[in-house]
DNA sequence: CTCTAGATAAACT
DNA sequence: GTTTATCTAGAGT
């Protein structure tokens, strides 16, 4: 089932846990996700479009990577202007020796927004690029999986809303969930 | 488990 | 010119 991008950005994060994400082939189950907002301090697009950000203002479903602490490239899906999704960890299935391989390891293959990237081979010049039929491709599974809620990871401001989501009972996650806090099923 | 170094683009002063 | 950043691997306790 395909998805629709135009949505707000936390139930778009909501929806992509569970989705199916192949990048030229290769991925797996998304696992993990944190939103992103326009008004939200801790967002790249908090000061408005700049050079490094300009793929988070295109059209929903627009690819945005960038370069996190000057070695790791983390992949977003962009929702409405300004709004994007982080994509934390993946269950790697597909093209699972090549993700070993890119990443030099069988552990840890996608647990995590660098490893994520570097399994998938995530480049700069993906930016801007679509989610689609294409190379970057992402469907939805028919149930809507249960969820795990807390606080996004790594951030310094407005660290306090519960904008993460995680696949309840998955193995992969980069980091546990404060409890294991389920979403209630309700709102989904 | 905790701690630290690493590596670089872009924003900031 | 300086600081920060949606992080990770590896070493140390």
């Amino acid at each position: 089932m395909t998805l629709c991008f135009d949505q707000d950005v936390v139930d778009l994060a909501r929806s992509v846990v569970g989705a199916r994400l192949l990048v030229r082939g290769v991925g797996g189950t998304v696992l993990e996700t944190e939103a992103y907002g326009r008004d939200d301090p801790a967002s790249h697009s908090f000061r408005g479009p700049t050079a490094r950000n300009a793929a988070m203002f295109g059209p929903p479903g627009t690819v945005y990577v960038y370069l996190s602490y000057g070695c790791h490239l983390c992949l977003n899906l962009v929702g409405r202007p300004g709004e994007a999704v982080l994509i934390r960890a993946l269950l790697p299935e597909v093209g699972l020796a090549e993700m070993v391989a890119r990443r030099g390891t069988d552990r840890q293959i996608a647990s995590g927004p660098g490893r994520l990237g570097q399994a998938l081979a995530i480049s700069l010049s993906d930016s801007g690029k679509r989610f689609g039929g294409g190379e970057f491709a992402l469907e939805t599974g028919s149930p809507a999986p249960e969820l795990l809620v807390g606080p996004r990871i790594g951030i310094s401001k407005a660290a306090e809303r519960p904008w993460r989501f995680g696949l309840a009972g998955a193995s992969g996650l980069s980091r546990p969930f404060p409890e294991q806090s389920r979403l209630p099923a309700r709102g989904r």
